[in-house]
DNA sequence: TGTCATAGTATCAAAAAGGAAACCATAAGG
DNA sequence: CCTTATGGTTTCCTTTTTGATACTATGACA
């Protein structure tokens, strides 16, 4: 019944409180580095840029290429798979952008929690 | 930049680990008291139960209707704006089906983790 | 009087997620 | 030598989530 529904998979690719923001710099950007991410993302710390893109990296969403030289470097890209995830984000994107016009009529401008 | 981003939104009102199931039920079943929810989900505390219930409640996606008798009954029910999260939750979930595959695809048959 | 049912709360504990900070390898440049 | 840069890893700690369990109110029924 239940084990049917694979909404949770589709989440689990996009839950982690920093995987959304890493692809909205990668897709919008193309190719970043480790320390671009970083960057881009000031908040985040090393430990998690790295887990999350590991994740992503597991799931074929995104590609890491090594550059063999020293100081490291490290791109980070959209997998051509994983660039069918985009409609997904827009649709998720749009839906939410909706959703908290739909708070404010509800409940106001003052903090739609 | 990254503030535009709203997909995070969509997330809040999809992630609780018991959100997708529960939302599942409700839209398979039409009314359910909170008791038929526990029967379907039998892993579901009591108290988890109750707080998801009472975020998708908050975000308008369900409706909460009390019958004033004893012993209680409660009806969860999606509200009108409610239903329109079902194309997105179709979304979510044909692609992860999909995502499943792929990762078989990759990784053989042995646990998509 | 005692028990059952429903829809919760409340309290405390455990587990999971996230963060801070230090550490590492290595080459280039001063 | 010492410093700088990159892309991490490791360890420890804090915060957030989730879970287990007990408890509550109230009327019906035996």
């Amino acid at each position: 019944m239940s084990n049917d529904c694979k909404v949770e998979t589709a989440l689990d690719i996009l839950v982690g409180k920093w995987k959304p923001v890493i692809l909205y710099h990668i897709l919008s950007n193309g190719i970043l580095r480790f320390s671009e991410l970083q960057r881009l993302i000031p908040d985040i710390t090393k430990k998690m840029l790295t887990s999350q893109l590991r994740e992503l990296e597991y799931h074929d969403i995104i590609n890491r290429k090594i550059y063999a030289q020293i100081p490291p470097k490290v791109e980070y890209s959209m997998t051509e798979y994983g660039k069918g995830l985009m409609p997904l984000l827009e649709s998720m994107h749009n839906w939410g952008l909706a959703h908290i016009e739909h708070l404010n009529e509800i409940y106001g401008e003052e903090e739609a929690k």
